[in-house]
DNA sequence: ATGCGTGCAAACGATTTGCAGAGAA
DNA sequence: TTCTCTGCAAATCGTTTGCACGCAT
């Protein structure tokens, strides 16, 4: 069992979803990351996003993140991922890092080394209607 | 629509889910509390659990955090939802509050309302082998 | 007795995988 | 040409739901 690293061609398919991915501004799942590549004219094939998708986090460069009903995936940001998102229309807007230290630290004293955090913070903005 | 309260009989069933779900110190996944229900005698069907589960996360007695494969259930506790997971053995755990009033003066800021929010910390535990 | 709650199994929706063909190196 | 990647469809897996019966009220 070596440590091989995996073949990595290039195809017009990888580029969509990794472009596709990079584009959506914020968290977006497999099936609206298929449709949209649909759309705009790229005939991908479902099992190959999500193949991409999760190759993508395995390497690092995408974050997928489980929500009621399936995960959603976003590229890679170095540090933590901090979202604002709104339940109702799903925008997601960046904010700014909170207590860094505070999370280490508490971790820490959990005998917990961190790799990687994620924060997001579900509400409903105002452009929406409230219920 | 009126806010009609559904009925709610007390059930051994019920009962049992609401304990075992309050035993488990912790997240645990429907399908484990159903087996842990099995084991201690109470021969509970797994789509009750789940009804059951569900139930309680309506009414706000439990909380539902959503995981790859699955979502976790866990006796509802005030506020958000904060824990430590080891990305090896999957062990989470509670760690406090950080800064909540940072977090909704951020969001207010947006224009947006709060409705809840989940802090994950991936890491490596002290009890997993450093890979 | 009446109607909610339960169990079973089928239904579902998201994600994964086997296999044969297409394209990158 | 060789071998990886893709597409399609079937297979999985967790979760939900329809239906008939039992039990709490």
């Amino acid at each position: 069992m070596s440590a091989t690293i995996r073949e990595r061609r290039n195809t017009a398919q990888k580029e969509a979803v990794c472009r596709e991915l990079t584009a959506a501004d914020g968290f977006i799942s497999a099936g609206e990351l298929h449709q949209r590549l649909r759309d705009e004219g790229s005939a991908v094939g479902l099992a190959t996003v999500y193949r991409q998708l999760n190759a993508l986090v395995d390497i690092g460069r995408a974050d997928a993140i489980p929500v009621p009903g399936g995960q959603l995936f976003r590229a890679c940001e170095q540090g933590g991922h901090h979202h604002l998102v709104c339940e109702d229309c799903g925008t997601a807007v960046d904010i700014d890092p909170p207590d860094e230290e505070w999370i280490r630290a508490t971790a820490e004293r959990s005998g917990v080394t961190v790799t990687r955090h994620i924060l997001e913070v579900f509400g409903r903005c105002g452009a929406c209607p409230a219920e």
